[in-house]
DNA sequence: ACGGTGCTGGGCATTCTGTACAGCAGAAAC
DNA sequence: GTTTCTGCTGTACAGAATGCCCAGCACCGT
C-alpha cells in the first residue's frame, strides 16, 4: 500500500488529461509503454484507482443547489434510515459520523424552493429525529485528490 | 440544459463500465457510433460530463480516516482562510455554507492520531475562530450520481 | 413546401491496444 | 560471489478502435 513517484506522476497526468491513452502517457512520462500498463493495472487492482467513470456535474443536470444535512437518528433505526436515504436520488452521499449528529448527507436540488421538497422527503421518515441543513454557497475547493497524491508519492 | 433518455443511458453505461470505448458503447445502446460520439461531445461541452479523470481512493493511498470539519470564520477573513485551506493536501473539499458554521471541509488523515495533526494544521490559522469535527465511521452511500442522472433523464 | 437538425450506416487512413518476447539492471537470498 | 526475482526497456505483430468524412433519411418548426 502506497505509491511511488512514478505512480504519482501517472495519476496526476491522467487527472489532468484523461483522454490520453497508455501510449501517450508513456511518452509524457518518459518510460516504456509496458511500464505504464503494468503500473495502471497494479493501481487498479490495488484499489488506488477505482475507475475512470464520468464526472457528472449536478448543476448541469439542473440541480444547482447543494446542501449538507446533519441527521439525528433514533437508536436502532440506523439501517432503515440508510435504506431510505439510499432510495432518494438527490442524496449523493451519506456518512455515519461521530459528533453532534449521527449522519451527514450531501443533497442537491433544483432550487432553494426544491430543496425544501428534498429535505421533506429525506426527513419524512420515522427513524429521523432531527435534521439541520447547511446550504452551500460557494465551493472554493472542489473535490480534489491531486495534492494528496503528490504528497503520498513524495513520501513513499 | 438537461439530458434526454439516451444521454442518461450513455452516462450510466459509462459509469458502470468506464473502459468501454465509443464503438462498444454504440453497440450496447443500439445506436450509431456517430450518435454516441456526438452525444459525448455535447455532454462534455455542456459541462454535464466534466471529464473522465481517475477516481482515486484516499484509503488506498494510506489515508483511511475521513472527517468533516465545520469552521467558524472571523468576519472578513474568508479569502485568507480559503487560500490557507487550499494549501493543505488533506483538505479534499471546501464549501462555504449558510447555517451554524461558515465553512465545511472534508479532511482525510492517516489515522485518528494523524487527524489531530491535520486539524491542528487546518485550524492553526488566525482567521478561524472555532472548529467542530465529525469523524466518518461508515459510508453507506458513497458519492454517486447515477440515480440522479436517471431521474433527470426520465424528466428532461 | 422548405431548411435545419439529428440519426444512420458506410468507408478510409491512422493510431492505439493487447500481448508477447528477449535483454538488462538492481535487490534479495543463498 | 553467485543465483534468483522482480521490474523496466525496447521491439514486434495482429486486431481493434478512433477521428473524420459523406450521403441518405426522418422529424420539426417556419
Amino acid at each position: 500500500m502506497g505509491i511511488d513517484e512514478l505512480d504519482g506522476r501517472l495519476i496526476v497526468l491522467l487527472a489532468r488529461e484523461p483522454r490520453i491513452g497508455v501510449l501517450e502517457a508513456s511518452r509524457r512520462l518518459g518510460v516504456a509503454r509496458g511500464t505504464v500498463q503494468a503500473r495502471l493495472d497494479r493501481l487498479q487492482s490495488n484499489g488506488v484507482i477505482r475507475g475512470f467513470g464520468p464526472q457528472v456535474d449536478p448543476a448541469a443536470l439542473g440541480y444547482p443547489v447543494t446542501a449538507f444535512a446533519t441527521l439525528e437518528i433514533k437508536q436502532g433505526q440506523g439501517s432503515d434510515v440508510r435504506a431510505h436515504l439510499a432510495g432518494v436520488p438527490e442524496v449523493l452521499e451519506l456518512h455515519t459520523t461521530t459528533g453532534t449528529g449521527d449522519m451527514l448527507c450531501r443533497l442537491v436540488a433544483r432550487s432553494n424552493a426544491d430543496l425544501q421538497r428534498v429535505i421533506d422527503r429525506v426527513v419524512g421518515f420515522e427513524g429521523i429525529v432531527r435534521a439541520s441543513t447547511a446550504i452551500v454557497m460557494e465551493n472554493p475547493v472542489p473535490l480534489r485528490i491531486i495534492p494528496l497524491v503528490e504528497q503520498a508519492a513524495h513520501e513513499g
